[in-house]
DNA sequence: CCGCATCCTAGAGGATACTG
DNA sequence: CAGTATCCTCTAGGATGCGG
């Protein structure tokens, strides 16, 4: 198999910083992006908040299985922070608060789709590629 | 803004498994996928062997800023467990060793490319969605 | 109800030395 | 040359309890 110059490959081969998560260096924005939605509840809560926010703190603790508030707390704060969480603060007694996605997570809905089907086509075809 | 039904939503919406990534559960696509490409070193490397690939395994390292023997030698070979990297010998003295990128990194290339675009385009617009 | 403070653990990742 | 073995560090993430 011959490997062509494709999009990877170009976008690598522009950039030419160092010590990040690909070649690109810090500011690489593949780099930003792993950073975003990485780590181990951050997809997981934006499925959740697409499907059911605007949603309450507990009632979004409900839908994902596991979470501890430490996790949930601080993932919603990363994400709040790098824009891609709304949270809206209701001063009633006791407090509500709600959260949901912005336009952002909309966006990024249809590439994380291309990415698992990537990652399904991979596992079916595995021997073809080798 | 209001929240429409897309891709990510109705991808999240036919699962109903726990304990992964992504609420699809165990055997979500995009949880394979974050999983393959995920870690410190696995992107760098891909990125590199696409523009430089075939090479050896020394001259790889020199490549990547930073990386250890430890963790290049254990990244290859579980990107070569899961299809992403191909790895030649050739029992010669001393012995010679080349990588490359199998097909299933062709396909992966302009996905991560709008990935990355989606984390510019945010970065850069990021007032406006809030 | 919402979530932070504190403490703790497991495993990802690093340093160094050594071989087929 | 191309790694593996061993040991070590550091931090993401978990458990628990408290406070506005």
């Amino acid at each position: 198999m011959i490997i062509e110059d494709n999009d990877l490959k170009r976008s690598a081969a522009e950039c030419n910083n160092k010590n990040s998560i690909c070649p690109c260096g810090e500011k690489c924005p593949l780099s930003t992006a792993m950073e975003i939605i990485g780590g181990k509840w951050k997809l997981q809560i934006l499925c959740a908040l697409q499907i059911d926010g605007p949603i309450r703190y507990n009632d979004l603790k409900q839908k994902i299985n596991g979470i501890t508030n430490t996790m949930l707390s601080s993932s919603l704060k990363k994400l709040e922070a790098d824009g891609l969480v709304r949270r809206k603060q209701y001063n009633v007694m006791p407090v509500r608060v709600e959260y949901s996605t912005t336009a952002a997570v909309d966006d990024l809905g249809p590439i994380l789709m291309q990415l698992g089907k990537w990652a399904s086509d991979m596992s079916r075809n595995k021997q073809a590629f080798e």
